[in-house]
DNA sequence: TTAATACCCTACTAACTTGATAGAGATTAT
DNA sequence: ATAATCTCTATCAAGTTAGTAGGGTATTAA
């Protein structure tokens, strides 16, 4: 019942984009920001790209940019799109896609789709931009106390 | 985001255990109702039982049975007991086991710790008493129907 | 007493996933 | 040209998952 360093990587990249909204931001410098392995990043980065939500230049002052606004990416849509599904599936479903012989009649399913239906819920309703908003926020607050310039 | 079949297996052992409440069932029983390898649930009944939530008798007419009522026993415990933590952990958790230099100022984590609040909630309060009874009730239902018994 | 029954325990393994790293190639601004 | 950047494929060590194998030990019916 886990998120991957994949996945949090992805959505950490995605923030970072939404914060640096407008202007082509280069690998490195996220993958500094975020404290994430550059190479690793760039598979990641590579892989949403494939996926529709970052577009790239390349060359000189080239990078990575949002494919589309913060506001029309859901934290959903990343975790799917990396994570695959994120239904905690107990024998949901089985071997081949379809659900398992007994899923009529099992109670415990009942129980992990609630979950799943919650989750779903939730990931689906935050998009980058209430996350970019929250994030500003957060720093702004620190740097009245502390000082920092970041 | 999901489920092991370990944890899968461990709780629909011990809901079969619920549902036979008052006598010992032998792993075999429990392997062919639950449709779950033999071996492997011998594996799982013993780490259950380490865990304090089955007790056993050897020798002829042994078994397995609950070491306390159903009503005593929550999906949370038993999830918690052989898959570890529920919360969808971001880097909630950095290597060591206390949370990462960045978690005061981290957007992703808050929504993951509502998550992770709700989905213990959740199987805090489901016990096998309430599972049993579902179960019970949905077999029934289908007997009314299919005239099968079991 | 003894044979049958059933749990106890440890070791092993194949396949898969995770979290990366390596390096050559393609593209663009200056 | 050339330096800066993204692109793409391959590789890999470590860990996890989902089992299997096989002998050991306790209990009890007969
Ligand atoms: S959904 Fe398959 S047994 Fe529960
Ligand atoms: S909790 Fe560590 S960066 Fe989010």
């Amino acid at each position: 019942m886990k998120i991957t360093f994949k996945g949090d990587y992805a959505l950490k990249a995605i923030l970072d984009l939404a914060i640096h909204h407008g202007r082509a931001e280069r690998i490195e410098s996220i993958a500094k920001r975020q404290d994430i392995p550059f190479k690793f990043l760039e598979q990641i980065l590579l892989s949403l790209k494939k996926g529709g939500f970052v577009r790239s230049k390349r060359g000189r002052d080239g990078g990575y940019y949002l494919a589309r606004a913060p506001k029309q990416i859901t934290m959903g849509q990343v975790i799917r799109y990396v994570e695959g599904p994120i239904e905690p599936i107990s024998c949901i479903l089985k071997k081949g896609g379809t659900h398992c012989d007994f899923a009529a009649q099992c109670v415990l399913r009942d129980v992990f789709l609630d979950i799943g239906q919650y989750i779903a819920d939730k990931v689906d309703r935050v998009t980058f931009a209430d996350l970019k908003e929250k994030q500003l926020k957060k720093l702004a607050k620190e740097n009245k106390y502390l000082n920092y310039s970041i």
